[in-house]
DNA sequence: TATCTTTGTAAGTAATTACTTACAAACTTT
DNA sequence: AAAGTTTGTAAGTAATTACTTACAAAGATA
């Protein structure tokens, strides 16, 4: 499906989008980083939209993977927890595609980048959704505000994380400053 | 300090960012915009830079002008509310200055481009504040968490909501599901 | 009325863009 | 060992980019 080389360069390619945007990530700059010539990365990538769009499905794709392989437990608020731990792992690790999965950015008037990012947001409603809805069932977090609202508030409040993470340099521990929202988040859906 | 053409030129660049994103945003395309040839366009600009640094500046102050002609009220709640309806009012007037205003996508390599967009951040976060403090001492809103804890979840939810907006192509009334969010928001933060 | 300033046009510039083509070295397969 | 395939290089392409320059028309000022 998608090679070893393919997956360095939609990695250098986030790294390029998250430090100088999109107007950075061209292909020449994407060669040097790969450090060889720009006809080499037409070996692996018939265009650059296919770079964009492969990055954006690996991360879809990779990220439905990692939440759906948590191991399920009973506690909605360990749920959540455990969730965004995960997440919060990942782009520690990754930080370097925290632009191509959150940049409004990377949407532009092209149809197929737009809906693939699109995409990403559904797979984390999609492992969000269950987690929030059996913790109002359960009585542990409130009904004042429905599901959907609900995970409005943690998406948005996450997305903002990760949005000042990046405008700061990353120069802070993400894994702690993100924790402390979504515990804030909680304090405030608790039932 | 700013001209009438100078106002005309930016509201068409917020125009070609939100429909076509920052690669629609040439010169060229500029000048068709404005129905003249792109030599006129640097009659009034020195450059592609200040074009968007005076946008970010003019959204800026005019932002801070808007929310510091709100009316004081004594309850927290309608004061909240009344910034928010005039925020909507503003981009369901200026729905092109919706990508100005929250892209992360013009955030790039340029440091004065950088800093424009985060003074617009901390316009907001000025008049929010005093709003959400005074709520808090008069017990109308939780002290289960902090003022600026309170805040990043409003102003997560609220760009989240624009960010959808946009990303459904503006069809939605943005006055009305706005709203909606906010009253989700307080519905979760009253004391 | 004559001159100056403002604001537009027409036609350029060099630099950069995504992408192509002809060729060669290194693996893999036979 | 021979042949085929994969993956790289070197040197191009045409199109687009931000920006410039020489010129002209119109309005304001003298």
């Amino acid at each position: 499906m998608i090679t070893t080389r393919q997956k360095e360069i939609i990695a250098a390619a986030g790294k390029l989008l998250t430090h100088s945007g999109l107007s950075g990530l061209t292909i020449k700059n994407l060669a040097a980083e790969m450090k060889f010539t720009e006809g080499a990365i037409y070996r692996h990538f018939k265009s650059k939209e296919e770079i964009i769009l492969t990055m954006l499905e690996y991360l879809a794709s990779n990220m439905d993977e990692r939440l759906s392989g948590l191991a399920k437990v009973s506690d909605p608020e360990q749920g959540l927890i455990e969730l965004f731990e995960n997440q919060l792992n990942f782009f520690s690790q990754h930080p370097h595609f925290v632009v191509a999965v959150f940049s409004d950015g990377l949407m532009e008037s092209n149809e197929k980048i737009n809906s693939a990012i699109l995409r990403i947001v559904s797979v984390k409603m999609k492992h969000l959704f269950p987690v929030i809805f059996s913790g109002q069932q359960k009585g542990k977090f409130t009904t004042a505000i429905t599901t959907e609202e609900t995970i409005h508030l943690i998406i948005g409040a996450f997305r903002l994380q990760m949005f000042r993470w990046r405008a700061l340099g990353f120069r802070e521990d993400i894994k702690v400053s993100g924790m402390k929202t979504i515990q804030s988040v909680l304090k405030i859906i608790k039932a």
